[in-house]
DNA sequence: ATTCTCACA
DNA sequence: TGTGAGAA
């Protein structure tokens, strides 16, 4: 489910092909761009080159637009959604522990305390199951 | 043939 | 936002 995103983000589409696949002319694009809207990459010639990711953003611009919110208004749509994206991705969303991590961190539990013994460092239903 | 930047009768 | 000029 990753491999798909980053297939997304590449930038192999020129702006001939946005303007087809959007409706847009070369003017309201490269206006889009100038007022942040749209950030497409450029290649070695100066030329924009657009990623399936820009086309969405292009028709989700064309959208707001036609429902009668002005630049200033998207721009701030799309950074309230880049605001909310950073915060489910780092304070929320604890991954799992795999079973290196549980290793890694016993290891490191048993290095500092020394060893196995006394009552406090036994863990229930772990050391207990299947005794040496 | 395409796209880029800049400027405006 | 459209359009045309001059360059790449």
């Amino acid at each position: 489910m990753k491999e798909k995103e980053l297939r997304r983000t590449l930038a192999v589409l020129p702006i001939g092909t946005a303007m087809k696949l959007t409706d847009l002319s070369a003017r309201q694009i490269r206006y889009y761009e100038d007022q942040g809207l749209i950030h497409p990459q450029r290649n070695e010639g100066n030329q924009r080159m657009f990623s399936l990711n820009d086309i969405d953003r292009l028709l989700e611009i064309k959208d707001y637009l036609s429902e009668g919110m002005n630049i200033a208004g998207i721009r701030y749509e799309f950074e309230e959604k880049k605001r909310k994206s950073k915060l489910s991705n780092q304070q929320n969303h604890v991954q799992p522990l795999n079973d290196d991590d549980v290793r890694r961190i016993l290891r490191e539990e048993l290095m500092q305390t020394g060893g196995l013994e006394g009552p406090d460092h036994q863990i229930p239903g772990f050391f207990h199951k299947k005794p040496l």
